[in-house]
DNA sequence: CGCCGTTTTGAGCCTAGTCAATGTACGTGG
DNA sequence: CCACGTACATTGACTAGGCTCAAAACGGCG
């Protein structure tokens, strides 16, 4: 069991979550905010007195074991909505992959929200509903799916999320929180994806953390 | 990568799912209906016209890769809500697990009872978030803790869920099912069990699939 | 240029998977 | 009633995919 990619959120959690005015900005139904690398939105355990709404950036939603060892449920990419919860606290926490900017919603507003405005019910029962076949499908990738398989998977889910050309994708996350979320280690998505450039499944481009899909049939081969 | 337990669902699938009189019986808001061991609720890919509560017995609710391997995304057991989709399509398939006897409600209606029945809404809204919750736990367990700790979570979770003395359970599912939630092969599902129980932490009782959590604390130490 | 965090690569090990055989429970029919 | 068949479960021996430990390479930035 590996322990060591566990970037202890508490790093950053300082203060109980409060609405910072100096990165808050008001708007319509609810607060825009802005976060830098690894600042945490929200806490396993903290009051869910807000949900949000990615307006840009890419958030990661996390659980952790006593010892470190971390899972990451889900990315969380513009337009997508995470944070909303059942009971009074937060079952996961969120931080800031690089800068993000969200907007916060006042929990206490949904329930009339969802009572008033069939628009907004229906977009959020949707995007809970999206949630739930996404995490069934990544339970799936984790349970029955080998390194390569994974790998493919997130790939083309990835290019399809945030392709511009729809071929070549700029990952905005670091090959530990990759891990964590594939359930694998930091070697071996390196090796993974050493082993699928050799291949020429897809090009690791000098720059950083781009990826480019040349295969992409080949990729969806080994997605099962 | 096994394949092996993959019960191909198939096998019962028969006809598209069609309300047949035979085992439906009206109730106010739904129709009560009785499955069979094995037989299938409905598939992956089938009109999503129903979604339905349970009564009793046990469901599975499964995804399958092109050449067999199969995860079980969730046991449900009476009380649970489970089959409400975004799409017009069931993105997994249920299948009985023994007898069981559920409510099934026609989607068309969920739009309206939603919008009329503030109770029935909630309802809804906190079994969908449940789910969720649920499969983020779940996807701890697959992607970061070992066979015992998965197992140890597995035991816990089952005897809070369906115990009657909380200490002795009769589990519903096969070892087979076990293997397939857990992201492991029933060999080694089998081979912890008996290693829990000549630790002195269960006893596996002769009684068919019948477990007693003798040291619950034990168990927790493991669940980390 | 040199530092630091991230990523890649290598060598060896270990947990869980594979393959195979045996054991057990249960239902059917002689 | 017991032999037989089938399905499920357990156990053993061996293998392999991915993990651990370790070191080197890379890239961004002061």
């Amino acid at each position: 069991m590996q322990v060591r990619n566990a970037t202890f959120a508490a790093k950053f959690s300082s203060a109980p979550f409060a609405l910072r005015q100096d990165r808050a900005e008001k708007t319509a139904a609810g607060i825009q905010m802005a976060f830098g690398p690894g600042e945490e939105l929200f806490g396993e355990g903290d009051e869910a007195d807000f949900f949000y709404q990615v307006v840009s950036g890419a958030i990661r939603s996390c659980k952790l074991l006593s010892d470190g060892r971390r899972q990451i449920d889900a990315f969380h990419l513009p337009g997508d909505l995470f944070g909303i919860e059942a009971g009074d606290e937060h079952r996961f926490s969120a931080e800031a992959i690089g800068n993000v900017a969200v907007i916060a919603y006042r929990r206490s507003r949904l329930t009339a929200l969802i009572q008033d405005d069939p628009a907004f019910r229906d977009k959020i029962m949707s995007a809970t509903l999206r949630s739930l076949e996404r995490a069934y499908d990544h339970m799936l990738l984790l349970g029955r799916k080998a390194a390569q398989e994974k790998m493919a998977t997130f790939l083309l889910d990835m290019a399809q999320r945030l392709s511009k050309d729809d071929e070549t994708l700029e990952l905005p996350m670091s090959r530990s929180d990759i891990a964590d979320h594939l359930g694998l280690t930091i070697e071996t998505v390196s090796r993974t994806l050493s082993h699928l450039a050799r291949s020429g499944l897809i090009r690791l481009l000098p720059a950083g953390r781009s990826i480019s899909l040349c295969d992409k049939m080949a990729l969806r081969r080994l997605d099962a």
